[in-house]
DNA sequence: TCGATATTTCGACAACTATCGAATTGATTA
DNA sequence: TAATCAATTCGATAGTTGTCGAAATATCGA
């Protein structure tokens, strides 16, 4: 019986391009932003505005602009439905950056 | 005989505060200054600034500066010899960052 | 439809930053 | 000491971004 071709494995995350690279370190470079993601992750959940804007001193018009900034960096996930949304960390993208960030160290320590 | 109390082992990597984190993020956010970073790991050793600035399309003002953020992030060290200055990665450092990132990413793929 | 609630958009402002040319400091060499 | 070269500092500028209040948009419930 043919055995089907080895499909890709799982989720190959597929190098990061340096713009996209960048983009996700400024996203994560502002400490609000930082601190909601921390949120999301905590929640293990979706996380709803209400709930995140309660977790940090802003105004709701500020976390939407951060929560702008999250989804066009492709850090995170809103589901909209109806009135509320609800944020989700989108899996493997931190992995991805991970990867590059470590390839920068592989080169263990070259004489001072 | 008295056996000395076990040593921190190696270099434990002793937590990132936030304010850390966030310096490291924003210096890497930086794209001349990732460049610079890679040049620095790709060299394997010491890197000098007449190299470093032939890596990168900027003036030398510039480049001082970007060198001055990197230090001060504590992502390079800067060996300043005479009239000469040389570029290493700072080992150790990313790793801090990579564990804060990995962190995140503990909890799987909540229900989208 | 009307009012209440959730989120976004708008407009503005302040703070920050990347960039450069010019001037400066510091070290080497003639 | 004078000239030269490497790197930094200074001053200025343009662009970016975090922040907010107020207004707008969108959804839901009565």
């Amino acid at each position: 019986m043919p055995v089907p071709a080895p499909q890709k494995p799982p989720a190959k995350p597929a190098r990061l391009s340096a713009a996209r690279r960048t983009a996700l370190l400024k996203a994560l470079a502002d400490p609000r932003r930082f601190a909601l993601l921390e949120s999301i992750a905590k929640a293990g959940c979706p996380l709803g505005c209400a709930q995140a804007l309660a977790t940090l001193p802003i105004a709701a018009a500020t976390l939407s602009h951060h929560i702008k900034e999250l989804e066009s960096a492709g850090l995170i996930h809103v589901r909209r439905e109806g009135k509320f949304h609800f944020l989700t960390l989108r899996p493997g993208v931190l992995q991805g950056l991970i990867s590059v960030l470590s390839a920068l160290e592989t080169i263990p320590t070259p004489t001072t």
